[in-house]
DNA sequence: CCGCAAACCGTAACGCATGC
DNA sequence: GCATGCGTTACGGTTTGCGG
């Protein structure tokens, strides 16, 4: 909790009007344990870790920084850092300052973190930059300018995309869970709670990309069980209700006649009469 | 006992308003 | 234009009751 997430349209309109201009790049490895204790920031910067893990602390929010993230951080604030795990921490630092500083109030004073994934991208551009930070010649600070606002460009689409990805991601695995436990109590406000999302707000994600609401999603797939059991085994209509999660016949069967527009005994009499 | 329907209750879906 | 919050509505789900 505490940590803020950005959209990346709002982002890229910020950045756009503000004219950031790159101040400094560096790579940075620091030893597993290593720390450093309240010192204070003085520009704008991004964060991009490479390797390893660390935890930061800002004005005494915590973060944990790893590969496919992206923290953006502001001036003036107090940093405490801890380099977890036992492997060597590694990250880009890039510093800009603004030109246009009536936009100040744009950027959140509040760092702000970014997931972006694995992006082979992201990590080349780091190195030309990187790279040409090197050579101080004109022709060389225009690529670094160029290539900063590549890389905020292939940061904000990464994030947005990983965004779409990860709710993609929820649907599919809400489907998966339906058609494991679909005979079993499942709950609107059960499945929502294992995305940690507000019941309403995973009903409306689910239709977007299931095409239905996952109530009736649930019901759907339970329909279609029970007439293949109803044709394939000789359950009865209540064995086959509960086989597909219904404690009561009754319900079921009304059920059954509003998806498949018969009752089910019906439908397994006129399925073996045209035998 | 079994299958179904009607009556009833609680929850999910819908639709609108509001904010971004 | 799209996402979110919220009140209302519609429908899922339970209980009861009836005929075969």
């Amino acid at each position: 909790m505490g940590v803020i997430t950005m959209e990346a349209n709002k982002l890229a309109e910020i950045f756009i009007k503000a004219s950031p201009t790159v101040v400094d790049i560096r790579k940075i490895r620091i030893e597993p344990g290593q720390a450093d204790y309240g010192y204070i920031t003085s520009l704008y910067a991004f964060i991009i870790p490479v390797k390893g893990e660390a935890k930061f602390i800002f004005n005494d929010i915590p973060y944990h920084l790893n590969p496919g993230k992206v923290i953006h951080a502001g001036p003036n604030i107090k940093v405490n850092k801890r380099v977890v795990g036992d492997s060597i921490w590694e990250y880009y630092l890039i510093h800009y300052s603004l030109k246009n500083t009536a936009l100040e109030d744009d950027f959140v004073e509040i760092p702000y973190e970014l997931t972006i994934g694995r992006n082979i991208k992201v990590l080349e551009m780091l190195k030309s930059m990187n790279k040409a930070w090197r050579i101080s010649d004109p022709i060389s600070s225009l690529k670094v300018q160029s290539l900063f606002y590549n890389l905020l460009y292939e940061i904000f689409k990464s994030h947005h995309d990983q965004a779409k990805e990860e709710d993609r991601w929820i649907v599919e695995e809400a489907m998966n869970y339906i058609h494991a436990y679909y005979m079993e109590p499942i709950t609107l406000k059960d499945l929502a709670k294992r995305y940690d999302l507000d019941k309403n707000r995973f009903s409306r994600l689910f239709n977007r990309y299931a095409g239905a609401r996952p109530m009736n999603y649930l019901i759907s797939y339970r329909m279609k069980r029970a007439s293949e059991l109803l044709l394939t085994s000789n359950f009865s209509v209540r064995e086959v209700s509960e086989n597909v999660g219904y404690t009561n016949v009754s319900y079921f069967t009304k059920l059954f006649k509003k998806y498949n527009g018969q009752l089910p005994s019906t439908y397994r009499r006129k399925f073996y009469e045209t035998l």
